[in-house]
RNA sequence: GGCGGCAUAGCCAAGUGGUAAGGCAAGGGUCUGCAAAACCCUCAUACCCCGGUUCGAAUCCGGGUGCUGCCUCCA
């Protein structure tokens, strides 16, 4: 496959260190607050790229940290009188709870800095022992100026960012661009023994201490949001390349844009945030998921809510499809045309292609649609046997799968919720359409009631009161779909 | 101030030299008791503006305009 490397800034063929094997590591969060849509497009997106990896036959080791101690995690924890590690953990349970709403994966590996301090300390010490870090009055720093590479990936020099007026200034620093790798610890922090006293690491160490030791040097790819860019990944690179003596670090860097809200980059420190939370409050994960895939990777994504809208539509098809495939793959039948196969084949290899070519989703998505079509106009113009149903079902399972779409029981699972939240609004179309409502013991019971006094209704040809119970029906968001083989019913909220 | 990115129909969005994918919405039709779903048809002489290169440009180059990212914590 191709991708997209930041370092050179090409679209290249994807070359693993080891022929079959992938080893990749992405950036995870700082575990503050409840994790936003921008975090969860990060997630998706790199468990997108391990799906698809995988289907294409890789062995794939995926690695995602928790930085679970940090300045904000300090601050937030004695704000709310608890131990950091408490509220990075607590916040982490959330995290996990999130993403497996959204199907993310669980990475292979998530280390959490609390749990690597040995492995940093080595990595400090190996950059201290190269000549590449210094011993400071509050802690261990980064010499940039001796790492003659630094901003390659980011594109600027560092004589470009000695005149910028942004820079730190810290007197304990010898230049204003060094960065901390160790911080000694004011009095009540939390800290850990090193060589140079009690501290913390600096906030880029740890992700080349954690990917280096799971993964090794010059691992394959490196991914995170694109704000990383600079200083993390620089910074990343700087260190451990100074570290290793020359061995390069990663092979291909990768990054996921933004989530804009409001024009603006959606950030917590800007407070223009959309939780995940909140969003599955409205949203089946499964929409969620979709939405955040129907951007290319790369680009910013506009966040707007109306689109959610359109993407559980969408959503709605794909897992009536689903249903109406897996209805007819029950009936046992002959052999598939050659031409439906083809179709299903060309399909896949279509499909393929599209995130082959760094992640297409838009293309893939666009095959996956046109794919629903042709099925669904064979099965107008003729009877769909079973097997092409099931063969049908098959590679549409698996471009879903890779997807991360394949959840629809989420989205039955909504509708099943949605109904039962419908109790009260059914009751009174019951009492309406004269059905006693009292002796049922669930919505989807009296619902059923309701449509069976219906359908009494239209086999005695007494269209208006049948007519007349779908139209309440419908005015409380269930739609009624009279089949030949009986009916459905569709619900919105 | 420095270094980047983006601008495609009402909305979302692909396409990066060969004459504008796909989805949503909208309009018409088939089917249906009527609907819905499904299917079929229609829906950008045109890709922010102005120049240039080319037989040919949404795609390359130059200049504008607008929005935006990083340079500080960040996914």
């Amino acid at each position: 496959m191709r991708i997209h490397d930041t370092l050179t800034r090409k679209t290249v063929e994807l070359v693993p260190r080891e022929p079959g094997r992938i080893t990749m590591y992405v950036c995870g969060v700082t575990p503050y607050a409840s994790a936003h849509v921008g975090h969860a497009r990060t997630a998706v997106v790199y468990d997108l790229l391990k799906r698809y990896l995988r289907h294409a036959g890789y062995v794939v080791t995926h690695v995602s940290n928790y930085t679970d101690i940090d300045d904000k995690i300090i601050r937030r924890a004695q704000e709310q009188g608890i131990a950091p590690l408490d509220l990075s953990a607590r916040y982490i349970g959330e995290y996990l709870e999130d993403m497996a709403a959204l199907n993310v994966l669980p990475p292979d590996i998530t280390p959490r800095v609390s749990e690597s301090i040995q492995d940093i300390i080595d990595l400090i010490g190996r950059i201290v022992a190269n000549g590449y870090a210094y011993v400071s009055s509050d802690g261990v720093y980064f010499s940039v100026r001796k790492f003659s590479c630094y901003g390659r990936l980011s594109g600027r020099s560092v004589d470009e960012m000695r005149s910028g007026a942004r820079v730190e200034v810290n007197e304990a620093k010898e230049d204003p661009l060094d960065f901390a790798l160790w911080k000694l610890a004011k009095p009540g922090e939390i800290s850990w023994d090193s060589p140079w006293g009690k501290g913390r690491p600096g906030w880029h160490i740890e992700c080349s201490a954690m990917s280096l030791r799971h993964l090794g040097a010059g691992f394959d790819i490196h991914g995170g949001g694109e704000d990383l860019i600079f200083p993390h990944h620089e910074n990343e690179i700087a260190q451990s390349e100074a570290a290793l003596g020359g061995q390069q670090f990663v092979r291909y860097w990768m990054h996921s844009g933004m989530v804009n809200m409001g024009g603006e980059k959606m950030s917590k420190s800007l407070g223009n945030v959309m939780t995940v939370r909140e969003l599955l409050e409205q949203y089946p994960g499964q929409v969620v998921r979709l939405y955040l895939l129907q951007t290319s990777y790369e680009k910013p994504l506009k966040f707007n809510i109306s689109g959610f809208g359109q993407a559980f539509t969408t959503y709605e098809r794909m897992a009536e499809f689903e249903a109406f495939l897996q209805e007819l793959g029950q009936v046992s039948h002959e052999g598939l045309e050659p031409e439906f196969e083809s179709t299903c084949s060309s399909f896949l290899g279509e499909f393929d292609a599209s995130l082959a070519d760094n992640l297409n989703t838009s293309r893939a998505l666009a095959s996956v649609y046109e794919f629903m079509t042709r099925v669904r106009r064979t099965a107008s113009e003729r009877l769909l046997g079973g097997s092409e149903a099931s063969r049908a079902l098959e590679v549409f399972r698996s471009a879903l799968w890779v997807l991360g779409l394949d959840q629809t029981n989420d989205y039955m699972g909504h509708k099943s919720s949605l109904l039962a939240g419908k109790q009260h609004a059914l009751m009174a179309v019951a009492a309406e359409v004269g059905v006693a409502a009292d002796d049922h013991n669930s919505t989807s019971d009296l619902l059923d009631t309701i449509v069976m006094k219906r359908r009494v209704a239209r086999e005695a040809g007494q269209y208006d009161v049948a007519d007349q119970i779908r139209e309440r029906l419908r005015g409380v968001g269930i739609a009624l779909e009279d089949g030949v083989d009986g009916v459905r019913y569709r619900i919105h909220g």
